[in-house]
RNA sequence: GGGGGAAUUCCAGAGUGGCCAAAUGGGCCAGACUGUAAAUCUGGUGGCUCUGCCUUCGUAGGUUCGAAUCCUACUUCCCCCA
């Protein structure tokens, strides 16, 4: 096996990373695989606890497979077993514990997803189930005698909820430990994952000098921040992209980044060379936008669909035109009272509105207006005649199209 | 096992007998401004046959002219002591 030399290597493995701990021995190990031409075992673990990957999973995801082209081993770890447990970090209160049915059928759909970033043909893939859950009560004890309580309680979020007189269940408190065990199994020399890891990465190596293995070195990410430009990227929060979704909603949602995260963006999710992005940046922020979205829809997506989603966004959003699929909506003609009916009817006919109090809640606001040229609807009882093809949009997004039924 | 505290509209969180469909913040929706970005500003945010009416404040009863607010029981959650 050989590899690039090592200052190569560190120039694309550093960058968007937050911290590297130790940082000397990165270098120290990227020489020591380049000597002997073995490669570095680099680990990442998941827990198949959702569905949706989104961008902020593939910021360490990209590491991985940076580091897979330059010849060194992937080892995915499933946390099968600790995804039973549930992650407490940074979280202020206990995850809900999930079933090993759900779990099992969350990690084939994970894989699936992990696949479209790391390369599974070259990767190692275990599940930590398979030495968990041939551990005894006994040999659980052993690994709990390597921890003091103090020690886990000096971890933020563990300290923030005893203070706070939230609950801190034992086996949330086992979690660590078993994300460090993972380390020693897998002899992993290099581990990924955000900065919230940072204890676990530590109790790894203790774990692992323990065993007289060599020490694993801790790489951390950034935490990507979200749509909003303040929290970080989560599902729950409603504020991520999904790598599955379509380009054209990917597209969409891009374009609604604030401008002061696209650097981030660019440094953790496109590979494009620094210089190039700042250039980027110093023209406008629009272009920049777009050429983001297209970097890293064209990752998920076949390149031209990504074009495409951004001619599309131009189109219909940046000049204002007809959306391409406009949902089409059949009035019953039992319905209509000489061809017409009530726009609040209408409205709640259609669905655009969940009430009929929504409805005209709209209507008096000015959000409701009718056909291309967007004619207003003045008052809830002001009859609509229905022709086939007419539009009817609730504000800028919400759109169907009439037709006589 | 014993003691204490809490459950409010999407979320957080006010409200302790009438002025409460319920403050405030967040979210969300609509409007203005824009690059239909963000930020900002304005308005809205239970339902309806809508200048009025109806149903909501853990569940079920009760007191009262009147209850989210008081009483009783129950359920759930949290904390402390052992």
């Amino acid at each position: 096996m050989s590899f690039p030399p090592v200052a190569e290597q560190l120039a694309v493995l550093r960058r968007g990373i937050e911290a590297v701990v130790p940082e000397a021995e990165l270098a120290q190990k990227l020489e020591k695989s380049l000597k002997t031409g073995v490669p570095l075992r680099v680990k990442y673990g998941i827990d198949p606890t959702g569905i949706d990957v989104h961008l902020g999973h593939t910021v360490p995801m990209r590491k991985i497979r940076q580091f897979q082209d330059f010849g060194h081993q992937a080892v995915i770890i499933i946390g099968n077993y600790t995804a039973l447990v549930g992650d407490p970090s940074g979280r202020d209160q206990t995850r809900a514990r999930l079933t090993q049915e759900q779990v099992e059928t969350n990690a084939i759909d994970y894989l699936n997803q992990v696949g479209k970033v790391v390369d599974l043909s070259r990767a190692e893939v275990v599940r930590n189930g398979d030495w968990f859950g041939k551990m005894n009560f006994l040999d659980i004890l052993n690994l709990c005698g390597k921890v003091t309580v103090a020690q886990l309680l000096t971890r933020e979020d563990f300290a923030k909820r005893q203070a706070e007189e939230k609950a801190i269940y034992l086996h949330e408190c086992l979690y660590p430990l078993m994300q460090a065990w993972d380390s020693v199994m897998v002899r992993a020399d290099v581990e990924l994952g955000g900065t919230e890891q940072l204890y676990s990465f530590m109790l790894a190596r203790d774990l692992q000098r323990a065993h007289d293995l060599p020490q694993q070195i801790g790489m951390m990410t950034p935490i990507l921040v979200g749509l909003d430009g303040i929290r970080r990227m989560g599902k729950s929060l409603g504020n991520y992209i999904g790598i599955s979704e379509p380009p054209f909603e990917m597209m969409k949602k891009f374009m609604q980044l604030p401008d002061q995260c696209m650097r981030m963006y660019f440094e953790l999710l496109t590979s494009l060379p620094m210089p190039e992005v700042e250039a980027l940046l110093a023209g406008h922020p629009k272009v920049a936008k777009m050429e983001l979205a297209k970097a890293v829809i064209g990752s998920y997506h076949p390149a031209g669909e990504a074009t495409a989603a951004a001619e599309r966004w131009q189109a219909e959003i940046g000049e204002r035109s007809r959306p391409q699929d406009i949902a089409k909506f059949s009035v019953p003609a039992d319905k209509l009272t000489d061809g017409q009916i009530n726009a609040d009817k209408l409205l709640l006919l259609t669905k655009l509105c969940a009430s009929s109090s929504d409805a005209r809640r709209a209507i008096a606001q000015g959000g409701v207006y009718l056909g291309e040229d967007k004619t207003v609807v003045p008052s809830h009882d002001t009859p609509v005649r229905v022709i086939n093809g007419l539009l009817l949009w609730v504000g800028k997004k919400r759109v169907v199209q009439l037709e006589v039924g």
